[in-house]
DNA sequence: AATGATGATGAGAATCTTTTTCATTGCAAG
DNA sequence: CTTGCAATGAAAAAGATTCTCATCATCATT
């Protein structure tokens, strides 16, 4: 019931955000631009004003519903919040993102941030590095 | 020896370089973002333009002399690198910056990297939270 | 189902950060 | 001291994101 998640968050329910939400869903890609979404959802059709995707991923990401990543180049990405919380690994030649969940670190990070009188309310972590394709291995 | 660095990353030592390196080493708030830099610059009365800033904290951190980091805000920030590395820990109420480093997550990151393959040459870790200030704690 | 207040949208302008262009200047090797 | 080539400043351009405002749609209430 995605409407309802929509709802849930204070929103009406319009077709932008429906369309925007669903593209999210079902799109392979899990990390896309606002401009990605823009693009993607005149590709199938929908009249959707860049403006508004910029403001719906914006609503979303205060709802919860996504979260929004500075990785490096300039732009953000955003990605659905699909309920479990996770770090990311990027390959520096090819680009590609693996996700990952460590207890350890996780655990550790809150007890590092108590350490420093922080309340941690969130963290971003990024491993970036050459990943399994021989063709992004160093000294190709 | 600053403009020995300068020298050493193929860089000729001219004005700007050196006043920036200069302000990058002397100032108190460690992370400055370009525009820092600039109006820095302009207030010590030096007249280098900010197209030159951009350019010349691009060379610094392909030479290693300075990090950039993606912190929140769409803006980046640069940060001499005193040799030490280190991750940072940002207030989401006031912005103050405080920097950490942990044994156990340096090393749990480079386990998880090949575990999934990769090879890592780089990562960033922020934890966001609230910072000991009572102004800056939750309900305030 | 009609209504109306309020929120949402689209288009383009505006803003902000960063990069590029290009004519001019200055470092540094000989 | 000359001279090539890199470096600079100013302004324009580019890229990402936000804002403005007139119009339109949602939804709680009739």
């Amino acid at each position: 019931m995605d409407n309802q998640d929509i709802r849930k968050a204070g929103l009406k329910v319009t077709l932008p955000r429906i369309k925007i939400l669903e593209l999210l869903e079902n799109n392979t890609q899990r990390h896309v631009s606002a401009e990605d979404v823009y693009k993607m959802l005149l590709d199938n059709g929908e009249e959707i004003g860049l403006a508004t995707v910029y403001r719906v991923l914006t609503q979303f990401e205060a709802a919860g519903l996504v979260t929004r990543h500075n990785f490096e180049g300039g732009h953000a990405v955003f990605e659905l919040d699909r309920g479990g919380h996770h770090d990311h690994m990027v390959c520096v030649v090819c680009g590609k993102v693996e996700e990952f969940i460590d207890t350890t670190i996780e655990k550790r990070q809150r007890e590092i941030a108590k350490e420093h009188g922080f309340e941690m309310v969130d963290h971003s972590l990024i491993i970036y590095g050459h990943c399994g394709n021989p063709k992004c291995k160093v000294g190709y």
